[in-house]
DNA sequence: CCGCAATGGTTTCAAGTTGAAACCGATATG
DNA sequence: CATATCGGTTTCAACTTGAAACCATTGCGG
């Protein structure tokens, strides 16, 4: 064996994405993170998830540019973990996977929760992928590989 | 050690969902899978991946209901892997995943590339989320954790 | 100043997972 | 009949994961 291999310098523009965030552990953390976590402890009271393996991918995180480190405000030595723009950038593909989640992994019985508006409180609309000229494009009618041509 | 955590019994619905697809190749045998990839060697020809870990993949996603197994159309021995709808569902995680490729991981002086619809061949229009009464919402202006209230 | 608790990690080590390569059975194919 | 191809499984060493122990810094009560 090598290392696990690493999509890292992949073409494909799904699979490089995945090498910050696809294990089992990283989008949890920025869930947590949208939902205002910024300290250690709070991530790891969350998760449940034992004190190195949040620490590996906390430092993982930081190295892609997803969370950055600040000094914490209450002058205490140790930093707080915040997103960044690209972290911030993660928000539609939580929100689709909580989508998802929605749809096919509720259990019967199970109380329906959802996606609330914060403002409102209301629910939120299920994402939609729309061609150029607005149409609603169905699963399948859209190319998820690269394609290389100018737009224009 | 016990086994690797899993998050199929979590509360929270982006923790299940991963239990299914977070790992470093089912996305991309998904992905792979609405390119039109059925059969076994043409997912292993177009990852790269060892053949004992694609099937233990493609196992899990058919264990998983996203994938499921049919008869070879040829009436070989074997047979292929077709999405199913909770597979299909998994469409706009993987645009999701795509655009916020395209948007931050994109190194400079690559080849543009975009996903298009296939009517047409021009690009698709990013994801947004959406209020119940249309309102554009921006990252953080919605709770992402699970939020109990009827609908209502 | 001293002791003790809380926070935020790192170290250690056993068990589990991953990946490369070898192997295998069931068709095709020449 | 010999060989090739497809679709995997088996084997085994290296790597990752997780639980628990350990450690350093800061905060606080006395």
């Amino acid at each position: 064996m090598v290392k696990r291999t690493s999509h890292q310098n992949a073409d494909c523009l799904i699979a490089r994405p995945l090498d910050a965030i696809g294990d089992w552990w990283s989008l949890l953390i920025v869930r947590d993170a949208f939902d205002g976590m910024r300290r250690f402890g709070e991530f790891q009271k969350s998760l449940g998830v034992a004190k190195n393996i949040l620490s590996a991918r906390l430092r993982n995180l930081v190295a892609h540019g997803i969370l950055e480190t600040v000094p914490a405000p209450d002058g205490r030595a140790h930093h707080e973990y915040v997103l960044t723009e690209r972290g911030r950038g993660l928000f539609y593909v939580l929100v689709a996977l909580r989508q998802w989640g929605e749809a096919y992994f509720s259990g019967p019985g199970e109380p329906y929760t959802f996606m609330v508006d914060t403002r409102t409180g209301r629910p939120i609309r299920r994402l939609e992928v729309h061609a150029e000229d607005g149409r609603l494009l169905a699963p399948g009618e859209t190319r998820l590989a690269d394609f290389r041509q100018q737009p224009q």
